[in-house]
DNA sequence: CTTGACCCTGCCGCGACGTCAACGTCTCTA
DNA sequence: TAGAGACGTTGACGTCGCGGCAGGGTCAAG
């Protein structure tokens, strides 16, 4: 038999069976005198040995580990670790499935506000309008809640949740504008204090509470690292007073 | 920000978002005097965004689609299209576990029959001791076999079930012995006729029918080859007469 | 003599990065 | 002020199981 015929034979491509012979999985057979591989049966029964291992599941490397370590204790081993593994993936998949049906479920998938529905809600209900600031506040509450575990999503999101009530929200285009027009103020900026005490008064008492622990004020210096002087210190004022 | 800071408020290597630069994933942000790349939140954002659709399973290509056409429909299809995949995926793992346990449950997996038990179990029944038209024969079932598609591999084993009886199984070493003895006749020797009256004797007719029928004769075509022309001549009796 | 069907070796490509290498830059400390 | 260690930069190779191609040689038939 020449390659050709084997690899029909077994039903794979010659280039596979060459792989083989490269990898050292199967013998390279005797050659003809113009150079041409001669495979016999028992060629075919090896490489077809080979084809229902792979076709298992199981690697080249395992292959011929199993090969090698002679004949079935080492097989079942890596047969039941491959069942496990498969088992892993057939889990991981079906949660995977989970969140997609939930996001195709929820109408209009949108990744940019791909964040938990309840958050989206929050965000719809904001400002936006020509507001950097505002703008900044959409990407910061974002990124906070795609990093967070589902536990601390909810947490956050349930910090956020007065917001969406109508009479904050009326008052938030003006402190927004007002933060705004700090971009290139000097921190001494007599403004300061006053928009720090109106924002307090507005925001729920929990969500200042946060801004105070160490977590909340790792990413106010984030943000603040965007902002202008005034605008930061605005925000040290309601996170925790003077530094 | 810069890129280690980045990578680390999503969650991903640095590697990986300079990967996303080089494939136009992620613009590349300002640079700062040294060359540092120096990031924005809005670039967290964007970051967190081409996660979320990795991590949903679609390639980089995908993301880059997603992206580019403008939001939303171009997304549904896509992800209602690797649903489908991944439906697919975890069908085909499923049955993979089956054949997995079926192998484990077997007691002792052995690649090397790993043919239909039904075959293995003729085999079994088989002499094979010395003999190298037996380990011939051997080969080519098992090769046969597992070439084969379940339905045919049933049709297959029921024709070779009658030689798993001791009666006949008591006259094949005899047999065998007399097939090794032509390895290095002549076609035309005397005892090649009489062997195959012999055989022809003792194999079920089934088998002798099949083996004169195109499929056959292209495998018995196959085994000829590795045999002596004393030896192919005695199946060249069996499957036809005199060509 | 050509055509077409095989065979040979050897190397690039895929996907989503990981992992060097070889180098510059910043910050802290002794 | 010097050195250490943690950052940053670009660039290239490795992964896995082959597919595909380039650039040849071989062989049987028309």
């Amino acid at each position: 038999m020449r390659i050709g015929e084997l690899a029909a034979l077994v039903g794979v491509t010659t280039r596979t069976v060459r792989h083989y012979h490269h990898l050292g999985l199967l013998p390279e057979p005797t050659r003809l005198g113009n150079g041409y591989r001669e495979y016999r049966l028992r060629d075919a029964v090896e490489l077809a040995r080979v084809r229902r291992l792979t076709e298992l599941g199981l690697s080249l490397d395992e292959v011929r580990d199993v090969l090698a370590d002679d004949r079935g204790r080492e097989l079942r081993e890596v047969l039941e670790e491959l069942d496990a593994d498969l088992a892993r993936q057939q889990e991981a998949i079906g949660a995977q499935r989970d969140r997609l049906a939930a996001l195709l479920a929820a109408g209009e998938p949108d990744p940019d506000a791909a964040v938990s529905p309840d958050l989206a809600a929050v965000l719809r209900g904001l400002p936006v309008a020509g507001s950097p600031s505002a703008a900044l506040d959409r990407d910061m509450l974002a990124l906070i809640d795609t990093g967070a575990a589902p536990a601390e999503r909810a947490a956050f999101t349930a910090l956020l949740q007065p917001l969406a009530d109508p009479d904050i929200a009326a008052r938030l285009p003006d402190l927004y504008a007002r933060l705004d027009d700090l971009a290139d103020a000097d921190p001494t900026d007599p403004r300061v204090p006053v928009l720090a005490t109106d924002l307090a008064d507005c925001l729920p008492a929990e969500l200042l509470a946060a801004m105070r622990d160490p977590r909340g004020r790792t990413w106010l210096d984030e943000l603040s690292r965007e902002l202008g002087p005034a605008q930061a210190a605005v925000f040290r004022h309601l996170s925790g007073g003077t530094p």
